[in-house]
DNA sequence: CGTCCATGTGTTTTT
DNA sequence: CACATGGACG
């Protein structure tokens, strides 16, 4: 591999970036400018031209898929393995260096990572020793209130004295949580980094030892960084200035769990000998589309600013569809997606995006109907699934019985006779001794306190781990989990259930075993540790795809944010209605909503073809009707890049839409004689001429959604808007 | 211990 | 509306 090949595939910007000298550096690249690639050819430039040892590389991203994919193309880059490179996430690479360092980071040797749901369960026992009223003290909202503190760096002691008495209430809570954890020796995910950060700053020795190691770092995503985040690479870089960032202002859409994307500016202060270098040549989209994302995000203050450019064409303008309602909104895009792939278009190259979840249920349907397969994307990962958490924390237990979170998890699981009344006194009796729920347990049953029938389904249980545990000594890691999930009697008690959940769950137990083998055989595997204890940190820091692999060319659906980062010919952004997107909770405050308009941005820029923009007149949410206004995005869009598509014959498709649905109140109004029909031209004072397309409700509640011809449809009260027939 | 109904709640998501 | 959770009951 030659020093050309590393430099020859880039524009000038991009080879500006990647040879630039051995100092700090951040590239503001903009949607689809190259960034990553960019990184990538940097790291490979520091190997081959700057001769720069593997050793002293650190790369970090934010998602494992991000740093798969890093060490994937920079293999293929350079034919090396990337094994001497420290490639991986903010948690993975915390967790890392916080096991090498565990004592002398004040934790137990052992110590266990806690996923959300995990710290949700922790925190609701917490509450419940505590003796607090959940209704009072919500446990979402104080997980939320935690992770916020250690995102900014705060500890319960460091956090200052208030009056408010939910603020002292809060605390008191977050310090007593603080407590638990490092008794039980349990680690969540914000406690990683903030953990990993204090252990560099107050031990000067290793600091400088790291510090020494890593004459490198760079960071993709930037602008998703946190406090913390910036403060632990600002440890490491401080000294030498050696920080390369990549990262966008305009597609920063965290800010809501934590991430600041003023950390760009923090940046352009702490090292002012730094070189930054824009990114705006675009290598994705039509002209027509950078010009509605430029002129949209041009909204936002306070940006670092970046104008987009193509040299390709306009292309097609972005067509606007005015929807009647969700369905009709969905049938719409559905077939646009029917015609694309007629036209010989890949199902797979079609991205239906949304702001929130609940949206995809109405274009799963009509896809369904019309046999058009598809993905969708979020939801349940594998490692998140319970059959796979019980497993999990069989697991656990087995590798430590003082493991409270899995032994609360599976005491009962499969139900064993063991209730609400015997877990009470069990942790009743931990607590006041300060014990373990395993030693308490044990406690009550050498004491012969309990009622025979409990002691002797408790002694089962304890009896049933140790046995595992014993069976266990000396086996593959695979083994070990085959063990847990049978040993345990889960697959038996799945197995025993029907239907097809259970069915699934069966299945997802016997993966996990396979998975186990799978994770024995990849390279990542440190010898030094205990592949058990590495197996359940993967599973926590990796929770996986969220279903397997499809080799089917399928449409893809998901949310907005997780469209970051990919891109698709023909891309649907659905649902641009006030109170939905941008969403109701932003619509208050200019910080969210400019947040909101970022997440547009990255919306539209996910297309490199055509892009389609739809919003309905109608939309059931909660159960009740809403009549949302179109989006303001859609209104700061310039005109001449759209392109409104008019329904072609009129009512012939909304009625049929709405026998379709079974719309009683629709039928009866394509039946209802009188001069407000379906179909009917109307006349309007403000509206001018247009067609009713639907008809609901009867005497003064009586409404018509008309389609007008110069402002699209509308909904209307009979009573008031004096229609006039033509 | 499991099942049924009332109640409430309701962005975005990775680690 | 749709789902999850929690309490009451058999």
């Amino acid at each position: 591999m030659d020093i050309t090949d590393i430099i020859a595939p880039l524009n000038e910007a991009q080879r500006e970036a990647v040879t630039a000298p051995d100092r700090s550096l951040l590239v503001l690249a903009g949607a689809g400018s190259g960034k990553t690639r960019v990184l990538i050819h940097r790291i490979a430039w520091l190997l081959r031209a700057e001769g720069v040892s593997p050793h002293a590389i650190l790369a970090v991203t934010f998602t494992n898929k991000a740093a798969n994919e890093m060490k994937a193309r920079l293999e293929a880059l350079l034919d090396l393995s990337t094994r001497d490179l420290w490639v991986g996430t903010f948690h993975g690479l915390a967790h890392r260096l916080l096991r090498r360092h565990a004592a002398d980071a004040g934790l137990h040797e052992g110590f266990q990572i806690l996923d959300s749901d995990d710290q949700y369960r922790l925190i609701r026992r917490l509450l419940k020793t505590l003796e607090l009223d959940e209704a009072r003290w919500p446990p979402r909202q104080i997980q939320w209130y935690i992770n916020a503190q250690k995102d900014q760096g705060r500890r319960a002691r460091n956090l200052p004295d208030s009056y408010d008495p939910f603020e002292r209430q809060m605390r008191r809570i977050y310090l007593a949580y603080e407590e638990l954890c490092q008794r039980s020796g349990l680690v969540d995910f914000a406690e990683l980094l903030l953990r990993t950060h204090e252990f560099l700053r107050d031990n000067a020795d290793v600091l400088a030892h790291y510090q020494e190691r890593f004459q490198h770092v760079l960071v993709d995503e930037f602008q998703d960084t946190n406090d913390v985040q910036y403060a632990w690479l600002r440890l490491l870089t401080q000294d030498r200035d050696n920080l390369s960032v990549v990262g966008d202002d305009d597609q920063s859409i965290y800010g809501w769990r934590g991430a600041k994307v003023e950390n760009l500016h923090r940046f352009r202060r702490d090292y002012p000998r730094h070189r930054m270098i824009r990114l705006e040549q675009n290598y994705r989209s039509t002209g027509n589309i950078l010009s509605a994302a430029n002129t949209l995000i041009a909204r936002n203050e306070g940006r670092l600013g970046k104008n987009l450019w193509t040299e390709g064409g306009r292309g097609e303008p972005i067509s606007v569809y005015a929807a009647f309602n969700e369905q009709d909104e969905a049938g719409f895009v559905v077939n646009r997606i029917g015609r694309w792939v007629r036209e010989g278009g890949r199902r797979s190259d079609a991205a239906i995006l949304y702001r929130s979840n609940a949206q995809s249920r109405q274009f799963e349907e009509r896809l369904l109907a019309h046999g058009i397969p598809y993905r969708v994307y979020g939801g349940l990962r594998f490692f998140e699934r319970a059959e796979i958490k019980d497993a999990l924390a069989y697991l656990r237990l087995m590798a430590n019985r003082h493991d409270d979170p899995g032994f609360e998890r599976v005491i009962n699981t499969p139900t064993r006779g063991i209730g609400a009344k015997t877990l009470d006194l069990v942790r009743e009796l931990a607590r006041f001794e300060r014990l373990s729920l395993w030693s308490a347990a044990r406690k009550l049953i050498a004491d012969n306190v309990l009622p025979a029938r409990a002691t002797g389904a408790l002694a089962g249980f304890l009896d049933l781990v140790e046995t595992m545990a014993g069976a266990a000594q000396g086996r593959a890691l695979w083994e070990q989990v085959e063990l847990a999930v049978k040993g345990s009697g889960l697959l038996e008690h799945y197995r025993k259930e029907k239907g097809e959940q259970a069915e699934a769950r069966v299945e997802n137990l016997e993966e996990l075993v396979g998975a186990a083998r799978q994770f024995e055989l990849s390279p990542l595997i440190d010898p030094e540790l205990g592949g058990l204890d590495q197996f359940l940190a993967h599973a926590a820091l990796e929770a996986g795809e969220n279903q397997g692999e499809t080799f089917e060319d399928c449409v893809q659906l998901m949310t907005l944010h997780a469209a970051k980062g990919l891109e698709f010919d023909l891309v649907f952004l659905v649902g641009l209605e006030e109170g939905l997107f941008p969403s109701l909770q932003s619509l208050e405050d200019p910080a969210r909503l400019e947040e909101e308009r970022r997440l547009c941005y990255v919306g539209i820029t996910r297309a490199r073809r055509k892009l389609y923009i739809t919003h309905a007149e109608c939309r059931r949410l909660y159960g009740k009707e809403t009549y949302p206004r179109r989006s303001r995005f859609l209104r700061e869009l310039p005109p001449d890049c759209l392109e409104e598509v008019r329904m072609k014959g009129g009512v012939s498709r909304p009625v049929a839409s709405a026998m379709q649905s079974g719309d009683a109140s629709a039928m009866l109004g394509a039946d209802a004689p009188g001069e407000f029909r379906l179909g009917q031209r109307v006349r309007h004072g403000k509206f001018g001429e247009g067609v009713i397309l639907q008809r609901e409700g009867d005497g003064a509640q009586a409404r018509v959604h008309v389609n007008f011809a110069e402002v699209g449809a509308k909904w209307l009260m009979l009573a008031y808007a004096k229609l006039e027939p033509i």
